[in-house]
DNA sequence: TCTGGGGTCCTAGGACCC
DNA sequence: TCTGGGGTCCTAGGACCC
């Protein structure tokens, strides 16, 4: 009897996405840096001569961060999720361009459609990357997946006219890393006799699922590589970081990893948040607040319409001037998609949390979703589903923040 | 130079039921 | 008078990821 075919697992990360979409649209921007932010209103202007007019970094001024920098703009020290007044600094003659989520959205699919149409197994994890349980790939066992990585590269390519970077390992744990050691477009195999040369050298922040607060409690015990991790008694890994999370340390410092590539997934949650220009006070600010939190619930409504779901769940998020988050929720009775209903219980949750600071964000989150499909019982009377009410109604006032809203009735 | 928006999963205490 | 478990749901916070 011969062994099963061991797993070949690719990781597939697209090189500087929303860049990258953008250098599509704007060719005359390519060897340039170029960051995407989330400044307002930074369209490009069409000159009279048909060139364009872009702004520059330094021309920015608010609350906001990059999402995606050129290999350029990262040459100047400016990378995503950095602060752009802070990239302005560094990088003041680069490129701004507004964020067009739509248009990355409609390339995420034109490239996933691309891969799915070569090999089905694809899990999502995002809008820019993608896993492909490449085991029973036609040939992939012969050369550990090779040829199916580039004909996957060349797919994505002839799709979309962008270039990504593929890791193929046995597992997702060490695709993912492989994925990164030679962007962009880059192409890594590695098998698991490699891991202590390519592997465990490597900083143990590099784990997928190491993030800055394990990585800096883990340096204070002395363990900053990968290699020091696998090294370390799993006993002091557990006792220091808990049963679960030490114990997975320990397995994913030696690269095993068996999670499965997952296909399909329901969602969880749904939510909307917004971070206001300036901090907003409660009291002084109380209608703009209002009209912001309605707003919200309206989008979130419209968001749980559209997909289909309803939620037993309401929350609330704030984020304090000092940066505290707080957050509140409230399960109901019965499920709800409609907007007064998601307004009036993120209107309890508000009453249960102190407003002397300022805020600086609010949010609203739609959690416990059930399909709308799955509402109905089966002898075919409506589930106890709080009626949804004519989508005007929504628009109506609701002046009070931190107050209940007008009834329903 | 103050640091976005949309998610997932985990932990932990208390309520409540058996 | 003193002392049980297990199971599930609800709520709040936090780490992490893209």
């Amino acid at each position: 009897m011969a062994a099963p075919a061991p797993r070949l697992i690719a990781h597939l990360d697209m090189d500087a996405f929303y860049a990258s979409v953008e250098l599509l649209r704007y060719p005359e921007l390519r060897g340039l840096p170029v960051v995407i932010g989330g400044g307002r209103r930074h369209q490009p202007v069409q000159r009279a001569d048909g060139s364009r007019e872009f702004f520059r970094l330094r021309d920015y001024t608010g609350r906001g961060v990059l999402t995606t920098s050129t290999y350029e703009a990262r040459a100047l020290g400016v990378f995503s999720a950095m602060g752009t007044m802070k990239a302005a600094l560094l990088a003041p003659d680069a490129i701004l361009l507004p964020v067009d989520f739509d248009e990355y959205r409609r390339y995420s699919r034109l490239f996933k459609a691309a891969v799915r149409n070569m090999a089905p197994l694809v899990e999502d994890r995002g809008v820019d990357e993608i896993y492909i349980d490449l085991t029973d790939f036609p040939g992939a066992q012969d050369d550990q997946g090779r040829a199916a990585g580039q004909a996957l590269k060349d797919a994505v390519f002839d799709a979309t006219g962008l270039t990504c970077s593929v890791g193929i390992t046995p597992n997702k744990l060490l695709s993912k890393m492989c994925s990164e050691f030679d962007k962009p477009n880059g192409l890594t195999l590695l098998g698991l006799d490699e891991i202590p040369t390519r592997i465990w050298p490597l900083a143990a922040r590099k784990i997928n699922g190491i993030g800055p607060k394990a990585s800096e409690k883990l340096a204070a015990h002395g363990i900053h590589t990968i290699g020091e991790l696998a090294a370390a008694d799993p006993a002091f890994l557990v006792a220091n970081f808990g049963k679960s999370y030490g114990a997975w340390l320990h397995e994913a410092a030696h690269g095993r990893d068996e999670r499965p590539v997952v296909t399909y997934s329901e969602p969880v949650s749904m939510s909307r948040e917004t971070t206001f220009e300036r901090d907003l006070h409660a009291v002084r600010d109380r209608s703009t607040l209002s009209g912001i939190f309605t707003d919200l619930c309206i989008e979130l409504a419209d968001d749980l319409a559209r997909k289909g779901y309803a939620s037993k769940t309401i929350g609330i998020k704030l984020r304090f001037d000092d940066f505290k988050i707080v957050t509140r929720d409230l399960t109901l009775p019965a499920h709800t998609l409609d907007a007064r209903s998601i307004r009036r219980a993120a209107g309890e949750c508000l009453k249960r949390v102190d407003l002397t600071r300022r805020l600086r964000l609010l949010g609203v989150r739609a959690g416990n979703l059930a399909k709308l499909a799955d509402l109905v019982d089966p002898h075919g009377a409506e589930a106890p589903l709080v009626a949804q009410e004519a989508p005007a109604a929504y628009h109506a006032p609701m002046p009070l923040f931190d107050a209940a809203p007008p009834s329903q009735d």
